[in-house]
DNA sequence: CCGAACGTTCAATTTATATTGAACGGATTA
DNA sequence: TAATCCGTTCAATATAAATTGAACGTTCGG
């Protein structure tokens, strides 16, 4: 390591890894790694330069950083392009990007649950085989259970804590 | 929705595009789908017969679902093959896949940082732009207490309350 | 208006990842 | 010891996802 600049690569190529394995391509993680880490804002262009990027990739990049709150536009007098700086509540984006990704799954699933339950809690009187419905109705009921106790954790005192700043 | 099969399938269905979304693929909740839904004990066979994977994909999903704590392996007397049950504690299981997720970057992410530092802070008297190297600084201790909020969230009580059980 | 500068979109492509299935080795039984 | 039954491994393949880049619409300046 032997300027500044070998600081702001490797840091960069790390966050493009974590974001990789996280199910975000490496370009999110670039992104913000290089906006994080740099002084001034930078446009669409600065980014592409800097990382060897497509702008189709950055624009599209850029706008999910953006609703995680991970950048934020900044208006430069007089200029026509966009810039962005980064957002530094590490926190509140770790809680909207975790967000984003459960959040695809989950609101379909309640309602499956709640279906299958009605449906199971009807066929008790004349089913052949009660103790199987009332098996699933068990575990239907367990995963219910897990649902009510996870929405009370993100809730909860200390991870609102956390996730504010 | 007209048998209990019905509800099974759903579930499973279910349960395969969610851990599809979140990165790991679609085998993966079918099988766990399938044996939490499973009054008896399921053999890798079973598994491949009911879902139509393949049993070298069965073996690697057991086994990473095993670590999770979301199946466990039952001796059945006299049985040459091995059986899985499903393990129920939810929270328990998020957590270790979280931590699945998250950890196959975490370690050397500190070390980075920690190196990043160390070299900045050397860096101070004899580089001919200082702002530039105490911006770097200034950025590098905000991520470093970001983890340290994070860890120590990982570990306060509300969070252990539900990753407990 | 006209032309250039920008950001966006989306089909095509590339890249990463999950999944398969044939080959292997250990263990059990005859 | 040979034959079979299982689970595992890993190179090949199939699948999913990220990334590109050309085409488009809009806005601004001349």
């Amino acid at each position: 390591m032997r300027t500044a600049d070998d600081v702001r690569a490797r840091f960069i190529a790390a966050a493009g890894e974590i974001t990789q394995a996280l199910g975000f391509g490496r370009n999110i993680g670039h992104i913000y790694g290089h906006v994080y880490l740099s002084a001034r804002p930078q446009s669409l262009d600065d980014l592409c330069a800097a990382l060897g990027i497509s702008k189709g990739s950055a624009s599209m990049s850029v706008r999910q950083l953006e609703q995680w709150g991970a950048l934020k536009r900044v208006w430069i007098r007089g200029a026509r392009r966009d810039y962005f700086e980064a957002g530094l509540e590490l926190g509140r984006i770790a809680r909207k990007a975790a967000a984003d990704m459960a959040g695809r799954t989950d609101e379909s699933v309640g309602e499956l649950l709640a279906e299958s339950e009605r449906w199971l809690k009807g066929q008790r009187r004349n089913t052949r085989s009660p103790e199987d419905i009332a098996f699933l109705l068990e575990r239907i009921h367990h995963m219910q259970q897990f649902r009510t106790r996870a929405r009370w954790l993100l809730n909860s005192a200390p991870v609102r804590l956390l996730l504010k700043k």
